[in-house]
Order: C-alpha cells, then structure tokens, then sequence
RNA sequence: UCGGCAGUAGCUCAGUGGUAGAGCGUUCGACUGUUAAUCGAAUGGUCGUAGGUUCGACCCCUACCUGCCGAGCCA
C-alpha cells in the first residue's frame, strides 16, 4: 500500500493505495476525484476510453468520504499542486459515507465543532494538527539535546498551584477532595533539585469562566525546570526554545503553513533569536506613550485604559507591547503584589519579582510565564503565611528548601497558543484535536 | 460573571404586520481538464422555546435557552 506522500517519487509506476473521497466533479468522459489519506492530497482521473466501462461507472457513483481502494498510474501533471495525479484503472469501495455533513461548501464554526470527529479529516485542521505533532515532537527533540529529562508531574493534586481558586474538583469516593492539575511546576522543581534539568510535558485544567480566542479549559503545557539556575538563564533558555521551534517548524512544515497561508516572513525574525527584553516599568511606558499617540495596533480598542505601576497587563496592553517588536518580546520584573507567592524577590528592588513573560507577536498575547523560584526555607514559608495558603498541603514543598535548597528556576510555555502563533489562526481551539472549552466538551 | 451580536431549508444567509425566499449542497441528465466547474431538472421548512399584543406574528413585546465576539483571569 502506498502513501500518497510518496507519490511525488513514484511517476510513471502504478501503485495501490487506500484513500478517501474528498470531493467529485467531472466533465462528461473525465471524473475527477479528489483523494487524501492522511499523508497528503492528490487528484485522481478517470477518462473513459482508458478504463473499463464498469469501473467508470463505479466511480460516478462515489460519494464524498467513502473510502476507497484505488489502483492507478503516477502520472507528472503540471496541473496538479504536488505535480502528480494518478490517472485510475481500478477502485473497489471499502466503506460507503451517504449524506455527509461536511459539504463543499461554507460553514459556520458552531457546525464544524459539532463535526469535529469529521472536521479533523479536511485540509485546514490537517494542516494545524500536523503542525501541532511538529512542534511537540521538536519539544522532545529540544529538551533531550540540551540533557533534559521528561519528569512526569501527577494529574491529580491535593493543593492549587497558585494562589487562585480556579480548580476542578474531583471527588474522592465521597471522603476526600482532589484537584485537577492547574500546573506541574511543583512537582517539577522537586525534579529539577533531583535530576537537575527537567520538563513536564502534559495536559493541564483550568476552572477558569473564560470565552476568549486564548483560553481552553484542558490544555497542554511545558514546564522545564532547571537547579541550579536562576532568572537570567531561564530567559536565555526560553528564548533558545521557541526560536528553535519556529526554525523547526519553518523547516519541517511548508506544506502545512502553505496550506494555512501563513505568512513565514513574519516568522523568520522569530527563528532568529535575540528576543527584546523590556521591564514591567518600560512596558508601561510603552503602553502609556502608544495610548497617548493613538498608534494603536488593530484588534485594541482606543478606550484601553493606561496600567498604573501594580496593576498586572490586560491582553490588549500586552498586544501594544507585542506589535512594538517583530518578534517576541521578554517583558520581565513585574511587581511582586500581582504575581504567585514562589518568585524570588528581585535584589535590585524587592517590590517587584524576578519573572518574565513572553508575548508573542501579531497580537498573540503570553506564551510563556517563567520565574527564578524562592529558595530561602524562611522566605517562602512567610509567603506562604502572608498569602492565607494551606500550610500543610506545602509541607513537601517546604521540604525541598529544607533539603540542600538552590536557586532554580523554570517556566511553562501553553503549546495551543504557541501553535496557534506559527500556523497563523485566531483561535487556540483549531490547535487541539477535540477543545474543551465552556461551552464544549462533544465530540 | 459583565457587555455587544445572533438563532429562518442539510449548510451560508436574505426577508416583510397579510400564501416562506436565494445561493450552495444532494439526486438525475448533458459535457475531455475540473480545482467553490458550467447548463437543465428534481429535492428541500415546527422561522430557537414558552407566553403575550393583533382580525392576522417569522416580523412587535416579555421571559427563557443556545451560540458567537469582546472584557476580566491566565498559558
């Protein structure tokens, strides 16, 4: 059985292949039949005087999405998009598809996520997924290069991850509470203070209400962390990582971003490197000077507001901050009252916490959040206190200051945002096969 | 949770206080090069739900349901 990846290299042989119907037109003596299985997309073509009179009629008779066994010669056609064709001699039905939902033909998202069973086999979604397998490959590929181990962090939790309420609760037999996992970062620093680098690469679940083109309620995160390090080296690392996923996405992936029309020159500084960095208090400013002048980038209303030091950024500040560069930028150092009670407090000015975030560009908005951790038992058992958290539920994560502490650090990348940015679309919920949102969780 | 918009044929939508519309799809027929083919024919409805106003409501009013977009929260 042959791929119809493969066929490019196969001209003039005849090959068998399993395929499903895509689409049906034709002209009298000449049928077209559009073919994909998976691996790519070709067109079939039957003209009548070469093939046998049943098989003609066979093939008039095939209905979109029935899957097909076809045996047919590779044939070189300028006319074609992979500049193959594959002229049919012989089909035979394997499964008939009647009255499929998905027509050539305009729909509305509601029905396609209805359809999402069917939808992930049209060109669109194969393309996104297709990126989406890259770049979690390339994330495996990433982490064991720079001698990383994949450090699995438990789904179900007893404490929240950070200082919000927003958890999914699971009941234990009626005895007992457990969470769904909002982070692995906890688990994972107790990884990073035994094998020294670690990530944890998995789904997590956020009970957030949120109806925006960024939030899913399930969603896959990378959370590397590594001991000893701090907040420099984990910017450096950050920016190592998504530049590499971009080159490895540019590289592996045109036919998928040609698909997509992605424009890949929007990208290319990205594959670059050399990410600007900017603090909180610059960031303000840039937002404040940008508001005044009305340079605004689409998508942010003029009403936006100007953020006062100490409050955190909305998405659209972070858009003005983002459309600034072209390509992501590092805003870093924001003030320690708005973010998670486990920052190191920054030694220049204790007010404000040595983290980062990363905002991609073209209106993206966060992609990674990253911090060097406390590593001072005292320190953090006083943030624990000041913030009213549940002491006993951090006893073990007390415990790794207690136990030859360092300082370390780490941060989560969210992979649908990140695929969402390279492939180009506007929303998150095209970059997982089955989204799980408010108001989804069919198919 | 708040704000805005929407719900009419399988799909995308138009519509007017007085007999429910178009395009596409689908089926059949014609055509040797289609890429959203073209031409001809056929096919298609609980107008989101419940109540109200009216001689008469898809249209006006009220409530509810569902979805989409945006905000907050975050990755």
């Amino acid at each position: 059985m042959t791929s119809i990846q493969d066929l490019p290299q196969l001209t003039g042989q005849t090959v068998t292949l399993n395929a499903w119907v895509q689409d049906k037109s034709g002209k009298g003596k000449i049928l077209f039949l559009k073919l994909r299985d998976g691996t790519g997309f070709v067109q079939g073509t039957l003209f009548k005087p070469e093939v046998s009179e049943a098989v003609f009629e066979a093939a008039k008779k095939v209905t979109q999405e029935s899957s097909l066994e076809i045996v047919g010669e590779v044939r070189a056609d300028a006319r074609a998009p992979s500049g193959v064709e594959l002229a049919i001699s012989d089909l035979r039905v394997r499964g008939e598809s009647g009255d499929y939902p998905i027509t050539p033909k305009e729909h509305g998202i509601d029905f396609l996520q209805d359809h999402r069973h069917l939808w992930i086999r049209h060109r669109r979604p194969w393309a996104i997924l297709r990126v989406r397998d890259c770049v979690e490959r390339n994330i495996v590929q990433f982490f064991a290069q720079e001698g990383f181990i994949r450090f699995d962090a438990p789904f179900f939790t007893a404490n929240a991850g950070e200082d919000t309420t927003e958890l999914f609760e699971i009941d234990l037999f009626g005895e007992d509470k457990a969470y769904l996992s909002q982070t692995g970062q906890l688990h994972a620093e107790a990884g990073a203070l035994a094998f020294g680098k670690v990530y944890t690469f998995g789904p997590t679940f956020r009970a957030e209400k949120s109806k925006t083109r960024r939030h899913l309620l399930e969603f896959w995160m990378v959370e590397p962390e590594v001991a000893p390090s701090n907040h420099q080296e984990n910017m450096k690392l950050q920016e190592k990582m998504v530049s590499y996923l971009v080159r490895a996405v540019l590289s592996e992936c045109t036919e998928e971003l040609k698909v997509l029309g992605r424009d890949t020159g929007k990208l290319k500084p990205a594959a670059e490197g050399n990410y600007p960095r900017v603090r909180y208090s610059e960031a303000l400013e840039i937002i404040r000077t940008a508001l005044e002048r009305g340079t605004l980038p689409p998508n942010v209303s003029p009403d936006t507001q100007p953020v006062e030091f100490g409050d955190d950024l909305g998405a659209p500040h972070e858009t003005i901050v983002g459309s600034h560069f072209d390509r992501p930028v590092i805003i870093e150092r924001y003030p320690a009252s708005i973010k998670a009670f486990y920052m190191q407090p920054d030694p220049e000015n204790p007010e404000l916490a040595l983290c980062d975030d990363m905002i991609a560009p073209e209106g993206y908005g966060e992609i990674i959040g990253g911090s060097e951790r406390i590593h001072d038992l005292a320190l953090l058992k006083k943030r624990i206190e000041d913030q009213g958290l549940p002491q006993e539920a951090f006893e073990w994560y007390v415990d790794l200051r207690r136990y030859g502490s360092v300082p370390h650090a780490g941060y989560g990348m969210g992979l649908e945002r990140f695929v969402a940015w390279v492939t180009g679309i506007d929303h998150i919920r095209e970059a997982i096969p089955f989204p799980r949102m408010l108001t989804r969780m069919t198919p």
